[in-house]
DNA sequence: TTAGGGTTAG
């Protein structure tokens, strides 16, 4: 083809259709004819830098940016989404500072604020978006709905909830974008009520849901375990005509599996026409979530004949599975698996080796898979901290929990668990009475039967079987035979066998 | 010409 015999509208178009179609060596061809050009073309360039953009190339982006010898707000915000797409939101963030030092850029527009959201969203800078938020606010873009959706989409994600809703009450139009934000937002900060009502009143108003709206929707049930609404979702979504995409199945899967009914987990799964590793991975973690640890791990094994490779949480689920089985051996081959893979290096991948290698026995490994890991979160603390409890090591155990709290990261209600099991390891009765009654308070997490059945152990350990006695009678909880179970054995080994004869007929009163 | 929402782990 002669460059010369296509015509600048052709060459427009023909970009548009090499762009929806991420066809990046026909696109290239265009450019290459570009650069032979004469003069300089101001939308096509912007067209090439789109091209590059969704093609996975926001490095050339840039290179074809930096070349022009005039640029607008397009130019701008078609890299700010290159970058924002290819997992570089930084430099996204960068760019609009840029733009706005440029003498020659016209205004901001609405383009590159919900590009700039997105990237805060993304980045969970909540400081640039206020930022955005401020200027959208004065310049009026906000009404622009895809400026307001990026917007309440910043505060829902990160769980700002009431500035979320403060902006969804005071910005109107009301869109399924904003509404899948919205139950997304309730979901991830708790308020399943909230997100129970909002899904349940909206009547007619379904049709409008789209595939991300069953997702959420599908998670909602999940978080809830509500099994009859998630019958409703599942029904509606045949009904529909919904199309069983590997999202809305995988959720389906998913959906059914936390909330305890397997069957219907497995069956969904089969069912579906198209299979990913998403898919598998949830029909896996379905299992294991319903103790069926063994069905799980046989699932890798079909799942690699049909030719799907793991990702980090395929051997997140199968590492928990081991655990769940004691599996050492099994374990051991995962993680070289994973470590051959690259998963090894993943968060979720540590601390499921961490829970693996402690509950089967091997608190050495637990531990070094904890000081190898590049990254920890509370699920890491927290798994290092019980797991040297149950293995004796109150002194390392406490150790981790000062550790812990040296590097910023606040207890949960599951820290105490382990803390207390620690002091009770040491005898340290004293110590856990502060924990559970001064440190706990403090941080506002209110203690249950696992923390108070801890301080039972506790005082037993201690010889102190008198004050356990009457800390049971005294303090307001639905205790379980595991505490009476721990005070009768501690009556055995201290031979006090008058209260220990007490305790077991309480315990055969209860447990008839 | 450029833009907004999604599944899987503990």
């Amino acid at each position: 083809m002669q460059s010369s015999s296509i015509s600048r509208q052709t060459k427009l178009s023909l970009l548009k259709v090499f762009i929806e179609n991420k066809k990046l060596r026909s696109g290239k061809s265009i450019h290459a004819q570009l650069i032979k050009a004469p003069t300089f073309d101001l939308i096509q360039t912007n067209h090439l830098i789109n091209l590059y953009s969704k093609c996975g190339h926001p490095g050339v982006a840039r290179k074809v940016f930096d070349t022009m010898p005039e640029r607008n707000v397009v130019s701008g915000s078609a890299l700010m989404a290159g970058y924002l797409h290819n997992g570089m939101p930084s430099q996204a963030l960068h760019l609009i500072k840029e733009m706005s030092f440029e003498e020659n850029f016209e205004h901001m527009n609405e383009y590159v604020f919900a590009t700039a959201l997105a990237s805060c969203s993304e980045m969970r800078a909540l400081e640039q978006g206020l930022q955005c938020h401020a200027y959208v606010l004065k310049s009026g873009l906000v009404f622009h709905s895809h400026v307001r959706n990026a917007l309440l989409h910043m505060y829902f994600e990160s769980l700002h909830m009431e500035d979320a809703l403060r902006v969804y009450e005071t910005v109107p139009g009301f869109d399924v974008f904003a509404l899948n934000s919205m139950i997304n937002g309730f979901v991830g900060s708790g308020r399943l009520n909230d997100a129970v009502d909002l899904v349940s009143g909206m009547g007619k108003e379904v049709e409008l849901w789209d595939h991300v709206t069953y997702v959420a929707v599908l998670g909602l049930c999940a978080a809830s375990k509500d099994l009859r609404l998630g019958w409703q979702i599942h029904d509606q979504i045949l009904r529909r005509g919904i199309q069983f995409s590997v999202f809305v199945g995988s959720g389906i899967v998913d959906m059914y599996g936390k909330c305890g009914d397997i069957e219907s987990a497995r069956r969904a799964f089969v069912e579906l026409s198209v299979k990913n590793v998403v898919s598998w991975t949830a029909v896996m973690a379905a299992f294991a979530q319903n103790g069926l640890f063994e069905e799980a791990l046989k699932l890798f094994l079909e799942m690699g004949i049909d030719g799907v490779q793991p990702n980090e949480f395929t051997y997140a689920v199968l590492l928990n599975s081991c655990a769940g089985l004691s599996a050492l051996k099994i374990g051991d081959a995962l993680n070289a698996h994973a470590e051959k893979s690259g998963y090894k290096a993943h968060l979720v991948v540590g601390n499921a080796l961490i829970n693996m290698y402690s509950k089967s026995g091997s608190i050495e490994d637990a531990r070094n898979a904890f000081g190898g890991m590049h990254q920890r979160d509370i699920i890491s603390w927290n798994s290092i901290i019980t797991g040297c409890s149950h293995h004796g090591l109150g002194r390392e155990a406490l150790e981790a929990f000062h550790d812990m709290l040296t590097e910023g990261e606040v207890p949960t209600y599951v820290t105490f668990v382990g803390v207390l099991l620690a002091c009770g390891n040491l005898g340290l009765v004293d110590d856990g009475l502060y924990y559970l009654t001064n440190f706990m308070r403090d941080l506002g997490i209110q203690p249950g039967v696992e923390h108070y059945t801890c301080m039972v152990r506790l005082l037993c350990r201690a010889g102190q079987l008198d004050k356990a006695e009457n800390f049971m009678t005294y303090t307001c909880t639905e205790w379980d035979i595991i505490a009476w179970r721990t005070l009768l054995s501690a009556c055995q080994v201290h031979k006090y066998y008058n209260l220990g004869k007490r305790v077991a007929e309480h315990i055969l009163q209860l447990y008839p």
